[in-house]
DNA sequence: GTTTACCTTTACGTAAACGTAAAGCAACAT
DNA sequence: ATGTTGCTTTACGTTTACGTAAAGGTAAAC
C-alpha cells in the first residue's frame, strides 16, 4: 500500500511546474514508471525530487545534485568503487563546510547591519 | 596610500576572467574609477567583488547578491527606509537559516553514507 | 619603430534551467 | 457526442551568467 503520485500531485506539493519535473526526468534525475502514457511516481521518486529541490535551493546544478544523491547509496560490493565514493563524499563534505562558512559570514554581517539599524531607529 | 588594483590583478587574485568583472560592472555591481580608459579598483571595490563571489558560491543570483550587499550599509538618515531595510535584513536572515538547515541535512546524509562506506571497506 | 603586454569596446555565441505555445490522447461528466 | 480536465510530446523561446572572437588604444621594452 505504498503511496503513488501523479505529476500534478508532486508539482502542487513542491510548488513547481510539471514541466520542471519532466525536465528533471529528461536529464536523468527521475525515472517514474508509466501507466500507459501517464507517469506514476513512488514515494522513493518523491524523495529524490525533494533532494533535487534541496540542491537547487543551495545553488547546485542538476548534475551536482545528481552526484550527491548518488553518493547516498554506495554500492557496497565493489571495493575499488567504494574508495572512490568515499573520497567523493569527503570532498563534498569539505565543500559543504566551506559553504557553511560563507553563510555564517553573511549572517554575521547581517547581524551587525541589523544592530546598526535598530540603533539608528532608537535614537 | 590605499591599495589600488587593475582588472587583471583582481581577476588573478579571485581566479575569474576580466570579462566576468566587466560583466558585474555592466550589471551595476561594481563601479571602478577610470584613468583614461583603464579601470582602477580600490580596496573597497575589491571587497565588493569578494562579496559578490561569496554570493555566487551560495547560489545567489547577481541581483540577490547586490541586494544583500546593499543591506550591509543602511542609510541611517531615513527612518522610513530603515524599517524596510530592517525587515529585508530579517527576511534574509530567515532565508539563510533555512539554507543552513539544508546544508546540515546533506551533511548528515553524507556522514551516514561515509560510515556505511568505511564499514563496508573494513569487512 | 615596432613588437609585446595589457587594457578597451562591441557583439555574437553558449550552457543551464526551465517557460510556453501547439497539437493531441484518454477518461469522465453532462 | 461533446466539453472539460489532466495528462502527453515536440519544439521553439527566454533569462542568467558569462565565453569568445574582432578590432583597436596605449605605453613600456627591445
Amino acid at each position: 500500500m505504498t503511496q503513488l503520485y501523479s505529476i500534478s500531485d508532486l508539482s502542487k506539493e513542491f510548488d513547481i511546474t510539471p514541466r520542471t519535473i519532466r525536465f528533471y526526468e529528461s536529464k536523468g534525475l527521475l525515472a517514474p514508471r508509466r501507466e500507459g502514457q501517464r507517469r506514476i511516481y513512488t514515494s522513493s521518486d518523491r524523495v529524490r525530487l525533494k533532494l533535487i529541490l534541496r540542491g537547487r535551493r543551495l545553488g547546485f546544478s542538476l548534475d551536482e545534485s545528481l552526484e550527491i544523491i548518488e553518493l547516498y547509496n554506495p554500492d557496497n560490493n565493489n571495493k575499488k568503487q567504494l574508495k572512490t565514493y568515499l573520497e567523493k563524499i569527503q570532498q563534498k563534505q569539505y565543500a559543504l563546510a566551506e559553504q557553511l562558512k560563507d553563510i555564517k559570514a553573511i549572517q554575521k554581517s547581517l547581524k551587525e547591519a541589523e544592530a546598526r539599524c535598530i540603533d539608528a531607529l532608537a535614537n
